[in-house]
DNA sequence: TTACGGTGCTACATATTTTGTAGCGTTAGT
DNA sequence: ACTAACGCTACAAAATATGTAGCACCGTAA
């Protein structure tokens, strides 16, 4: 798939606004995910893996292809990390984790009995 | 595709975490670009698509039904908006808008000569 | 030196998802 | 009745992801 760089037009967006680019790049499986991961300290490829709930090898490393092309993660010594950049967006999305949380007791306070009859 | 829900496996995770759920729900095409663009105010379906750059009808479908079962997204007279958790959501995303600047603005500036020799 | 286990990946076929276009049924205005 | 917009569905073609197998390269240890 082609890199959405930031200023040029990306997978379904023209404009070629940045958070549209970024949007492309996050929108990617396991995307997400790999960043959060990292962002919990650098590892290998096959860690990565392996804290990524087996994702498939290929998968895994298109992914960390595009996210090295685009600045967002780095090798070094201890495999794959994120640069400093990416882990100010890691910190963007931290908060999502708490939001995740709530938003699951909703949803499921809302579609089980059980919780309703408590 | 199966729906994320919180609590139980995802595509790709197993582990029924919140953040994982949240993970692979935005992480499906134009999910986070419609989650933006509905920050903006409640719209129509064709003016939501016409916001998301000609997204395919099938598509935008898809995702606001999935975003309608999870409780992000809510139907009212005005056509589709976002609920008052996923509002909340949406702030958190929103930092995003100013940190995808800064990133275009280094990566253009790594990439492209004209700045260097600015 | 041979064998072992782990690492970083690549190949490739299958399965799933997205795209893009056409168009249907409905509603509102003139 | 005509026009235009609406919300959406159908469906085939194209693009992506999954999952398994396995190769080449370490480092360790017998």
């Amino acid at each position: 798939m082609a890199l959405p760089i930031p200023g040029s037009p990306v997978r379904g967006s023209s404009s070629g606004k940045p958070i549209m680019a970024l949007f492309d790049l996050l929108g990617r499986t396991w995307c997400l995910g790999i960043v959060w991961q990292l962002s919990f300290g650098d590892t290998t490829f096959r860690e990565l893996q392996r804290r990524c709930e087996d994702i498939s090898p290929t998968l895994l490393n298109n992914r960390l292809k595009e996210l090295m092309q685009l600045d967002l993660v780095e090798k070094n010594s201890q495999g794959y990390g994120l640069t400093i950049q990416a882990q100010e967006l890691a910190n963007l999305i931290k908060p999502m984790g708490d939001w995740s949380q709530t938003w699951a007791e909703n949803y499921l306070n809302k579609n089980d009995v059980r919780d309703d009859n408590a």
